[in-house]
DNA sequence: CGTTCCCTTGAATGGCGTCAATACTTGTGG
DNA sequence: CCACAAGTATTGACGCCATTCAAGGGAACG
């Protein structure tokens, strides 16, 4: 078993409040694993063997309805906690995550979740609090895609994206990692088609500069005027 | 303070697990708290005074957008926690609770939430639990309102509805608080109009029956096959 | 018995999905 | 190193589902 370096892990959530020992005796039970670009690090529906934290790289979770269609969850950044099915009392994954650039994951069995947090009662509290983050984050999903129409969803999600996984370039903030129209489609809850209409239109306008999987915001100012309601 | 009827919270799952002492320690520093028909219990954006557990009644969540426009939450059934933003690390309620129907809740300091939690680990464990079961609807609701089309989620959130407030009666299963077409709408993302002509079409069908805030379903069997996909 | 709230139903409009065709970009194998 | 295949993106045309606009009816409550 590979130790691993602690200066890593020194921001992880998932260890908030632990003292160094406490963080180290956590550690020396991890794994980590290398996760190349495309593959898949948990499949929807399988036995929730293990939860994981993410080093490096990025995930896509999505989960598959029965006729075959996607819709994305979420993206994994790294430092955040992942795969906690059976913490929430699952036995099963709810959805699949597939690495979207090489990535490298901490991994611990499921099955040492409970002795863990007898050990560690933060762990616990922590999981809680990144769960719980996670619920406002698909309220605030639901209450767009309830109330809002879809240019100011794909807005919104965008400078989300731009927030979570924004790095500044000369132009402006460059979506760290590859996304296609798709993916976008998938988290807005509208199609490919439409996404690729409103991206041309911002194109136009010089809010966004984009290709192939790549997108960056020019003007988060102003697409942030559009998501809430300037107009109008 | 009142002290509580202890069977009355026996199948609580936020006690799951404790013995009769702990569970009891935890009554004697809850309160009981009475909520007319219509009555608040907490505020959006408010301060998270404190977290809940439903006895009696029935309460409606939900988030009001900037605009004005409701979407509904959930609705809490007895036996429920509620109220936990505090323990997911909030300082305030990120929605709206109501009376549906007269109801009494327990009620604790959230202030108390961490040394509750100290002695008591299950209540970390159970809330975690509660927690990400409401991920998973959050989840269900999502996929469903970006692949489906509203006739269809519809179905689906008046048979969920129908699972978990469902009571018996002659004709079919009726929900078991008053519930109206707008409350629908705002279930589904979609308007009272479009729910209402829905239900027309489903009353005369002999699927449900329906009046002012009262709903039954005469045929879940066949409601199922249209909200999953029997036609096409 | 009037007021308020909830529900119903028609008609018209339009946002966005669907269908369809094409272009571009990246990676692969000969 | 070039040709081809596969994946991604763009754009137009068309049509429909559901919202919006509008009007009226019925049940509940004081």
């Amino acid at each position: 078993m590979a130790t691993v370096d602690p200066t890593l892990v020194a921001g992880v959530p998932l260890f908030a409040g632990m003292s160094v020992q406490e963080r180290e005796a956590l550690l020396r039970e991890a794994q980590a694993v290398r996760f190349p670009k495309g593959a898949t690090v948990f499949q929807q529906d399988t036995d929730a063997h293990s939860f994981f934290v993410l080093l490096h790289g990025r995930l896509r979770v999505f989960k598959l309805t029965p006729n075959g269609q996607q819709v994305v969850v979420r993206f994994v950044a790294p430092g955040e906690v992942f795969g906690v099915a059976a913490a929430i009392g699952r036995t099963t994954y709810p959805g699949t995550a597939a690495a979207v650039v090489d990535s490298v994951a901490l991994q611990w069995p499921s099955a040492s979740w409970s002795r863990l947090v007898a050990a560690h009662p933060a762990l616990a509290l922590n999981t809680l609090h990144t769960v719980g983050g996670r619920i406002q984050e698909m309220h605030t999903r639901v209450v767009e895609m309830s109330t809002e129409q879809v240019e100011r969803r794909v807005a919104h999600a965008l400078l989300r994206l731009a927030h979570q996984a924004g790095r500044k370039v000369e132009t402006g903030v460059r979506i760290d990692f590859p996304i296609s129209r798709q993916d976008i489609a998938e988290m807005t809850g509208t199609t490919l088609h439409t996404v690729s209409r409103i991206i041309s239109a911002w194109e136009e306008r010089g809010l966004v500069e984009s290709g192939r999987q790549k997108i960056t915001v020019r003007e988060p100012h102003k697409l942030m005027l559009l998501a809430d309601g300037a107009d109008e």
